[in-house]
DNA sequence: AACTTTTCATTTGTCAGACATTTAAAAGTC
DNA sequence: GACTTTTAAATGTCTGACAAATGAAAAGTT
């Protein structure tokens, strides 16, 4: 573990570099301790705060953890799988919604993700995963509910359907295609008569899910991907009428 | 901007969060510069150093960016798709290898995704798709090809195979799915018989998405995902039969 | 006046040294 | 032996300082 730095770059990222490549190579293995911060300080020839400006940049990627007083220090982490889960859906949030990713664009990959994972699910698929998504379709029908929780239901829904597959890496894999199209999701205003539309494909959806009907699995899916884009289709348009409320 | 941190937690931890709140909820707009660390101090009561150690926190995840010298400062960054790429692989990446993910679960979720990129890259896919793919089998070919190599060239084959779907945030989901199982993929030694079993399903994969044939590409893809997980049955034996290698 | 050079203030990057807090193990006490 | 106290090691935080980069304003020059 020495390398030599240059001084040209900030210390604290080569230094963060250069411990993330140890830990992604394998040459530290999971649960084990780091040099103190002292000592790495020492090694690397720079100060103590630069040190742990680095530990906090791996801490930040959950690649490490610390913990404090005697036998303390950074100890390699193994990645939980919900830290992996929400890093998933926050990198796939600011890639949609920070650059211009068409509306357009990011629906197809979702839907076309998604109706692979439905393939899957409709063989594997457990009676509760059903009443889960239908718990979620008569939400959905509750009047009163605000664009936000149904959007937040509509998600739920979807992810019981992945889930349904059995497959916790699909169900990762499935929540950065569905959940991190929320914030874009959240633009759109849901009319009485787009609900109406959207928990008739849901039911359609979880029909054919029951019946193991992989093709009306499909059929919903894709109506359900045509009305997604309609609508985002009538607010960018209703954007472009009147400028200035982006 | 204006929180009260408590005391009983890591106090660059917590502003780092409210920073990325106000980053993600979009109250700070790409390119908007935040307070200087002078500043951030004063307003958050802590010292510059703890500032410092959430901005690198903010840093490591690509949400800013900053730059010295007057007018310098830490800027909201708009991630950019390499970034995005990167920290995708990454996760994905960290959440195979270090979590008792069995292969089996990582490949069938692998393939039930690259299905679907699969089927849109059969209406779309350019010519230029299935040059890089045929090349890729080319090098395959090749005798004395180390397993490493063998594996990268596999890489690029099916990232090819996905790019040709034309949809980029497809391409980077499938990039977790693909290149994520990488580590995994290298632990498995390919034999000649192997490896002429895969090249013949990489030919026969490119010939049907050269006709624009789906079903064709369906059973290459099923067929491939058969042969990798027998491999890495394999595998698992004779590691179960001499154990200390691992 | 127009252009060039210099100076300067601002901001991040780094350092040194110190103290506070947490924690487990060692030492001491009953 | 069981409990308490002490101690040492490690991270968390603070203060104050200097270095380096950088843009803008001031000064100088033609």
């Amino acid at each position: 573990m020495k390398t030599e730095l240059r001084q040209d770059r900030d210390l604290s990222a080569q230094i963060a570099d250069v411990l993330r490549n140890a830990i992604i190579e394998g040459r530290l293995l999971i649960d084990e301790r780091l040099p103190s911060e002292a000592e790495l300080a020492d090694s690397y020839g720079v100060s103590r705060p630069t040190v742990r400006e680095a530990l906090k940049r791996l801490a930040a990627q959950s690649l490490i953890r610390t913990q404090r007083g005697a036998s303390g220090g950074a100890f390699v982490n193994r990645i939980s799988y919900d830290d992996a889960y929400g890093q998933q859906v926050s990198t796939a949030t600011l890639l949609l919604s920070m650059n211009e990713v068409d509306f357009e664009t990011a629906c197809d990959a979702r839907f076309a993700l998604e109706r692979s994972a439905a393939a899957l699910s409709s063989e594997r698929r457990s009676a509760d995963h059903l009443a889960a998504m239908r718990a979620e379709i008569h939400r959905q029908a509750q009047p009163g509910l605000s664009d936000e929780s149904f959007c937040a239901s509509d998600v739920a829904f979807h992810r019981a359907l992945v889930d349904g597959a059995g497959n916790p890496v699909l169900s990762w894999h499935l929540a950065g295609a569905i959940e991190g199209m929320q914030p874009l999701m959240n633009m759109i205003t849901f009319s009485a008569r787009d609900r109406a539309r959207i928990i008739d494909l849901h039911a359609k959806l979880t029909d054919a899910l029951e019946a193991r009907n992989a093709s009306g699995i499909e059929t919903a899916l894709d109506a359900l991907c045509q009305e997604t884009k309609q609508m985002a289709e009538q607010v960018k348009e209703a954007r472009q009428q009147r400028p200035g409320t982006a």
